[in-house]
DNA sequence: CCTCATTCGATAACAGGTTATATAGCAGCA
DNA sequence: TGCTGCTATATAACCTGTTATCGAATGAGG
């Protein structure tokens, strides 16, 4: 009957598993944000984070991100497309290319802070919520709650009860970061 | 101080981080694997691992595998580009295709079983070893292990002290052909 | 000043996953 | 018999990550 032949290798293939399991957050992430009137990728939020913190050249994004550098310059690229930051050649080094937010980029940043983040965060956190045991006990748990119940749905029925909506990562800038 | 933002933001970027985490296991498995003389990425192990058992067709692998059925065509012909696997139309339906590993694809996973996967399990498991707490703080327990010795590492120097390679995937009832 | 190593970012190519779609074969039924 | 619809696979296109490499700008030393 099937069963699930990569669980049952354990922890040799933990990397294919992990990376499916996140490839399924992001993908239930992202048809979330959609089903609320915002298309725009799950995985370019961070960038948009750590801008609405302050401006930042290409290469402290990835630092900050912990991304490879061509993957930021990519994503930068499709945000300026949308008119959501702007690129603009540092003075000092000409070889540093500073990336802000506009306007539009810090109003999306805002109505995500307020309506999308607090419901993202609430519904991973109830979906990994109570998970005990090693690592691949808690992956196999977290695979079953979602096909138990997908991501954009936990936070779609969130939105109903909507004081659960818990304050995100406060924007201060490394205050609590313990890193 | 670039600490990771990704992490700072918590349950929101789970996503994201489980991916990065995946791929970075994957393609430190599949260094340990190139320099012990196979070069064959890991992602194709689980393949073999269930044709070893029985052959399947397409379908039947992306079941029991868990990926999307593209997926699994692409790996297949790559395998039948290098004769690990044949590929023969079905007598009874001539939609399916039948996989089956070849003589080299035998001895290939033989080969594997016996010299590759207990020592990637091991390492895996060292690098998981002792984890505690949630999901979000073993992640990036096993971030910071990796950070500080990749498991190719940990994988290369388990053979030295060789008795560590316990036998591995025996563990669950049937790594080799059990269930 | 000039040269040369280093750094920044862009680009290209690859990996391994996805979804959507086209095609071929099968099967039920009027 | 032939239509209609489902199923198995392949193919194409996309996503988001990667590494490798290149050009331009910087900056240190001679």
């Amino acid at each position: 009957m099937a069963e699930d032949l990569v669980a049952r290798l354990g922890h040799l293939t933990l990397g294919s598993r992990l990376k499916r399991l996140g490839e399924r957050l992001q993908s239930e992430t992202s048809r979330f944000i959609r089903a609320e009137g915002a298309d725009i990728p799950a995985s370019w939020f961070p960038v948009l984070a750590s801008l609405d913190r302050a401006p930042a050249s290409v290469g402290e994004l990835a630092e900050q991100l912990g991304v490879a550098q061509p993957g930021v310059t990519r994503t930068v690229t499709s945000l300026a497309d949308l008119g959501l930051v702007t690129v603009a050649a540092d003075g000092d080094d000409r070889r540093r290319r500073t990336v802000a937010l506009t306007a539009a980029g810090a109003a999306l940043v805002e109505r995500a802070r307020r309506d999308l983040w607090p419901r993202i965060d609430a519904a991973v956190a109830e979906a990994c919520g109570g998970l005990e045991g090693s690592l691949l006990e808690q992956v196999a748990g977290l695979e079953r709650r979602l096909d138990d119940r997908p991501l954009d749905r936990r936070a779609a029925e969130l939105a109903t009860t909507a004081e659960h909506a818990a304050p995100v990562a406060p924007a201060t800038p490394g205050a609590e970061g313990v890193s």
